[in-house]
DNA sequence: GAGTGCCTATGACACTGTTACAGAGCCGGA
DNA sequence: TCCGGCTCTGTAACAGTGTCATAGGCACTC
């Protein structure tokens, strides 16, 4: 028992400089910036520590020694993603134009960094990814009165709604197995239910759009005007 | 090139009785009745073809002789449950109320099975899991007046708020690392934001109440009164 | 009895996360 | 100058995973 667990805590920023002639120069920042390229650049799936190893020319252990586990290393990317996300500009002049806007920059981040929000959302730490531009967002219902509970509740809903629609874009459908894409199935499926209402079912839905509209009937319905 | 595939396609009900000396009688709905059921029992983790294959006292090789890969079992499971769940009843008098028990039922059913959801969450699959459920909801909403792509949006819209609440129900809060949670996350924040917001992000939601509350709004919002 | 198909076990391959161990290179002190 | 110790890194391995090539056994038909 000795080494790994380094610098988990706060204080690894001043160390920078007088650490220079170590030995690759390599610190646990790179390690976790390597890592957010790369599954920026390849996927989540891409994200294996041999890879990233390989990626920095070096051994796996040297991850290891720097980070306790591929768990903890997952958090940290998202930690970084989450911070480079961080002070999205918000517009609008009515409270509600402000909410939906803040609540849109999680939404428009997500879908733009698709393979980090996957990550994210495999390994359950989508609350860290989105946890800035949550907290903007509280700041607007604030604004627009809400507190405590209230603002609470609104915050969640607007997000649930958000996540939702992140299921349905980020999911990989040429992935699932033949007769599972709901395409497919709308097809083949003998409920009573109108031509019209089964072809609509059978096309690929503008989930861009669809997000946007049932964000407004959320936020229409939690925040006061 | 010989063997596996078999039985991809439907008839195969029939045969199940002619069949009766083969070997030990081991057939494809077994295999995937006992993945169902080891899932139920002990997650999705648990879902491991050598686990499968000692549960059915069987070597891995009878599994893929059956199934194709681990990812066609995992639908089959699916499809399996997805057929179990069907035919919930709803209740309701006024067009909203049966849209709304029609879609509760896919809440409380992925809530009660939430193994079995995660699964279908994890492997891209929830709409054939759901799939049942959403041809009920889309009925009730035909009967509500809606057809076509309006219909489509609003069941559309609804399954995101469902699944958007699903994914925090079902999320692992004690596998994710320390510092990732997010009631630490709000009590580390230094967003300025009143306290009694914070106290209130910091704890546990009632998600089966917001999902609720989330849903009404959305269904309020999409189907005609 | 011989042959043909269906079904199954043995064993292996490539890959994953993780770690025990041995050893480099640099630091401070004697 | 040497030397111990700390920090970091490579080699090799362990226990898992999904998947498959191969060989064989069983029940049936001719």
């Amino acid at each position: 028992m000795c080494n790994r667990m380094a610098r988990t805590a706060a204080p690894s920023d001043q160390d920078a400089a007088e650490r220079s002639g170590r030995r690759t120069g390599l610190e646990r920042d790179d390690i976790v910036a390597a890592a957010l390229d790369l599954v920026e650049r390849e996927g989540p799936a891409a994200l294996t520590m041999r890879r990233l190893a390989t990626e920095l020319d070096v051994g796996t252990p040297t991850i290891y020694w720097h980070v306790a586990s591929r768990d903890e290393l997952v958090a940290e990317v998202i930690r970084l993603q989450s911070s480079r996300l961080a002070e999205q500009p918000i517009t609008g002049t009515t409270a509600r134009d402000r909410v939906f806007s803040a609540a849109r920059n999680v939404w428009t981040s997500s879908i733009e960094h698709r393979a980090t929000t996957s990550l994210a959302h495999q390994t359950g730490t989508s609350s860290l990814l989105a946890h800035h531009l949550e907290a903007a967002l509280v700041m607007e219902l604030e604004a627009a009165g809400l507190v405590g509970p209230d603002a609470a509740e609104a915050s969640r809903a607007i997000l649930i709604t958000i996540s939702g629609a992140l299921v349905l874009a980020l999911r990989d459908l040429s992935a699932s197995p033949p007769g599972s894409r709901p395409d497919e199935l709308w097809a083949t499926s003998n409920a009573p239910i109108a031509a019209a209402t089964r072809d609509a079912l059978r096309t690929e839905p503008d989930l861009d759009a669809l997000s946007a509209i049932t964000l407004r009937a959320a936020i229409d319905h939690f925040v006061p005007a």
